[in-house]
DNA sequence: ACTTTAAGTTAGGAGCTCTCACTTTGACAA
DNA sequence: TTGTCAAAGTGAGAGCTCCTAACTTAAAGT
């Protein structure tokens, strides 16, 4: 019981009348839809195809669309996190190869998940106004104040901690929409990322 | 005759059953909704409403939907180069200060005109095809390149000042993102914007 | 086994984009 | 001045969307 329940709940599609976890499944859904078609054009009925359901199933889990791609953007967000905490594996604590790897990973997470990224970043009315995913962008943006902190020397988050974090974020976070794009990336020239991401972290932490 | 027509052409409404100029009304209600509602949010119908014709009117004068928030995109980076240019009016070429205008400048769009920013920069899969739209993105920054190259002491855009060029663009264009959203902006704390950028490109430029 | 209820369904309203066939009217030539 | 034509409007409607309402299925607990 337990066993099928499982298998039927890792599943996108559903197999008997009932589906097992829809609510699952359609978040799926909805992430591989945003990344093929782009956080615009992404649909529910689109979803619920995908999903094997009835246009009128998705309302039973979730209030709206709106609803449903906050929730989706919501594990984005913790996959970002995630990612970013285990880049920082092994590399001593107060280095900048800390703020190096954390910018690395924040990049990379905008290259791999384009769909997502720009869902969560790029101004999307609906979005911006959920608490839950301000308070887990908060929650990330503090682990970068952590590690600038602790490479200036301060066991505080400072003003100038605060400030200097900021200009990082705001710079890798430009840096992502840039080279998530290949009309821009392309303007850059022929650069080496992690080259641009040590000079960075020796200019911005300098002094 | 010519004066009459170029009253109307500047009206939003139209007064009689010809509006006069319907595509420049259009455009501007576009862009007046975009701002409203966000990128996401904008629909045709509504764009007729304001400028009071019927839904079929716009056929008339764009291909769909998108053709018509290209064009109120590209009027867009048109006024963004054109204030990023009168910005270096009265500073001397070669200073950082002529860096630091840039910037600011670009910053000031993304705050005066979020919707129009974020449609344009945001990742929005139409507009990102449109080559002329590309084209203009492309001779904005080349002006940033131009000065950049100018603050290096170098003659041409080398491959340093296109890479210096980029990092600084991914900054300002982060910067901008960050403080168009009231959720994220705060999160900076308190600090003045023309001490960053003037703290940017001492930083930046440095060596 | 029976009941309850969560989780599906179909049907349909309202709004959107866009097309088609039609109407209006300004401009230009005779 | 008048007649014609093409540009620029119109209403009607197809096909899509989101979402609700009322109905049906079947899973879970007593």
């Amino acid at each position: 019981m337990k066993n099928a329940e499982k298998i039927k709940s890792s599943a996108l599609r559903k197999s008997g009348y009932h589906h097992g976890d829809l609510r699952a499944g359609l978040i799926e859904a909805t992430r591989q839809l945003v990344e093929e078609k782009g956080p615009d054009g992404f649909s529910v009925t689109d979803a619920c195809r995908l999903a094997g359901v009835s246009t009128a199933a998705p309302y039973k889990h979730f209030k709206d669309k709106s609803e449903m791609i906050v929730a989706m953007a919501m594990q984005g967000m913790e996959r970002h996190r995630d990612m970013m905490l285990a880049s920082l594996e092994g590399i001593a604590v107060g280095t900048p190869g800390r703020i190096t790897a954390l910018g690395r990973q924040y990049i990379d997470f905008a290259l791999n998940e384009p769909g997502v990224f720009r869902l969560n970043f790029g101004g999307f009315t609906d979005c911006l106004d959920d608490p839950a995913l301000v308070a887990a962008g908060e929650g990330t943006f503090a682990i970068v104040l952590g590690e600038v902190a602790a490479c200036l020397g301060e066991s505080q988050v400072t003003e100038e901690v605060r400030r200097r974090g900021f200009m990082l974020w705001g710079f890798v976070h430009g840096l992502s929409f840039l080279m998530a794009d290949p009309k821009h990336v392309r303007l850059g020239g022929e650069f080496d990322l992690d080259h641009i991401l040590d000079d960075l972290a020796v200019r911005m932490l300098a002094n």
